[in-house]
DNA sequence: TCGCACTGCTAATCCGATTTAGCAAACCTG
DNA sequence: CAGGTTTGCTAAATCGGATTAGCAGTGCGA
């Protein structure tokens, strides 16, 4: 059915030389190992009208590489961010030649260890490991073995492996900059966490404790007190509805600046319950640049999660590890930040007088 | 640095037997073969002592055979949807021990060439050839050569792979059914296409033309005629707010069947602007159960897409082509219809009287 | 006791490349 | 012109298994 693979021997015979000499020419070291010039024309040729493609399978039973990475993360699905994620790391990946495995691992630490093994058995040349949003992770044993990358997330242990995070800290020095910038320096209410730095919903995300470092940062160099902190027990669009209403039982905010969009989206919903304008009567900034964020009316203004770049960064990270000698003793836990650009849109402006 | 992997010549030494022995032990054609029950233990015992994992690679260059498929897409990220889409189809492959390369196109025909060609250079056992909206599209050529599957998507010239899509026809009956059994019969608008058989947007989505089928067929049955159709060049929000807009204007509709929640939410605009509530003045089905079908307010009832499934099924399909003798001419391209389930959420009630 | 069948296992080959070791011919060199 | 170098290429081993062909040893019938 199938025309059979073109193989190096296919090659070899039309070139008339040994397979061991159309291989040397192929890896382009032909010159080094003073193969002549004809010899390396006609094999050159011969490849080319065969259209010859090594078979990867055989290259990696051989030399242990198999051009292949394992991108293992905890959901594919949930978010879309997550697939800018993959996509991100697909592309890099692609343009040094290399495939990616996908695997889910639903946070099962027992199917992370089957994945694992399975991107092993397969001899992926090394390994990304992906949380879809920020946190800090256990790592599981045996990953030090082969070279891998933290995506998305930090060690929970220390841990001689590298991480890409977003950089949420710059973050949310940038969404407090914002409402100063537009002349807030009153009325300035967090959604979803705060206002005390302990202020963070459980679960160990890194979004919530480092955001909020940064927007206290900026405000507190400003001599700006924020209003008021509202922590959500999860950044749903219900919680964000629940307790936006709540505030606005007591009080009239300036500003919001909502810990992500889906947060952002129920505050909206309460705001609009009250009567009030965004942004002619209260700004909002918001977190992740979601895609409802560009559908909300009026478009919400959000310091974007750079989930492609984090996959791209992660892919960069990763081939300095493969690259790096085996036997020195690796790298030291670098952590790589990757900078989240904010999204100017409709949602902030001078407070009204 | 890491341990070399265990090999089956380390399992038939500790065996104290022949690396063949062993193979044949662990393959499980050791009975068939007579092997003693002893020498069966042996290496039993010896295989799980040591943690032994046949080297896949290996595996693949003398059978063949990697546990491995392709999905190709034409994206990953655009939609939340499309990584269910890959979520059915891993979770799928993996219950049976395979991995999946994951490639994206962008709708790049020489890009998609390229990844095919990077997936057979690692000998996948089969392909599947996704799209992330249904539609027809041009198969490849020498996509025949190997198992395959068409994936939200149909052939544009015949061919003899199968396709698996979501069953439009019957989602559209399904949505026309649930405005008529919540009592409705007149003022119904279709919002994205429609009212007559022709009116979709270009761009050969099978959406548009098979769920208008299926909602024309039902209406006709219980003699009912929509009160318009109203195409959108696009099926996003702003598209949906100006068309419903522009209807709302000449009339007050008593239901609108959105051909996507995209351009429901944009309709719930539109109503909201002409204070009109929704369920009470106007019902509102739609399709895809995009997720924010449960966040708009009040919660949007929709006929889902389901990606889920889509891409569970299109894995079995692939089973059954890479199980199909190679010998015979192959299949027919029988075409897999996944259902489509309705969810029904807070946007239809009875008409006002 | 010879021949044959059966039992229980192993040697050898193969998959498709890479890589090491080495060989024959041409070329110097003193 | 013998002996050493260089040039230009190839045989053979290797990666880790699967598979085919076949080899000892035992049992049994004639």
């Amino acid at each position: 059915m199938s025309p059979r693979r073109v193989t190096l021997a296919d090659v070899a015979k039309i070139a008339g030389v040994s397979p061991t000499t159309a291989s040397l020419v192929l890896s382009g070291r032909g010159r080094e190992l003073r193969i002549s010039q004809d010899v390396e024309q006609r094999v050159l040729k011969a490849a080319a009208e065969l259209q010859y493609r090594p078979n990867i399978v055989s290259v990696g039973l051989r030399t242990g590489t198999t051009r292949t990475i394992g991108f293992i993360s905890d959901t594919v699905a949930t978010t879309r961010l997550a697939g800018d994620m993959i996509k991100g790391a697909l592309e890099a990946a692609r343009e040094r030649g290399f495939m990616l495995f996908i695997g889910e691992t639903e946070g099962d630490a027992e199917l992370e260890r089957l994945l694992l093994q399975a991107m092993h058995d397969r001899q992926v040349d090394g390994i990304i490991l992906a949380s879809m949003y920020t946190r800090t992770i256990k790592v599981p044993k045996g990953m030090a073995t082969a070279p891998a990358v933290l995506l998305n997330a930090l060690p929970k242990q220390p841990s001689p492996l590298p991480s890409v995070i977003p950089d949420e800290i710059e973050a949310g020095r940038v969404a407090a900059r914002a409402l100063l910038d537009a002349g807030h320096r009153e009325g300035i209410h967090l959604i979803g966490a705060g206002p005390g730095r302990r202020n963070v919903p459980a679960g160990g995300s890194v979004a919530a404790v480092e955001r909020l470092i940064g927007i206290r940062e900026v405000l507190a160099e400003a001599g700006v007190k924020p209003a008021g902190g509202h922590v959500c027990p999860d950044w749903q669009p219900e919680y964000g509805l629940a307790v936006t209403r709540e505030l606005l039982k007591k009080e009239r905010p300036k500003a919001l600046i909502c810990f992500n969009d889906r947060v952002a989206l129920g505050a909206y919903q309460a705001l609009d319950d009250f009567g009030l304008e965004v942004p002619a009567d209260v700004s909002v900034v918001s977190f992740d640049d979601h895609p409802i964020a560009s559908w909300m009316r009026p478009q919400l203004t959000t310091v974007a999660l750079p989930h492609y770049e984090l996959g791209r960064k992660a892919v960069d990270v990763l081939f300095t590890e493969i690259g790096r000698d085996r036997e020195d003793d690796g790298g030291e836990g670098e952590v790589h930040r990757v900078p989240m650009p904010i999204r100017p849109r409709e949602s902030v402006a001078s407070p009204a007088a």
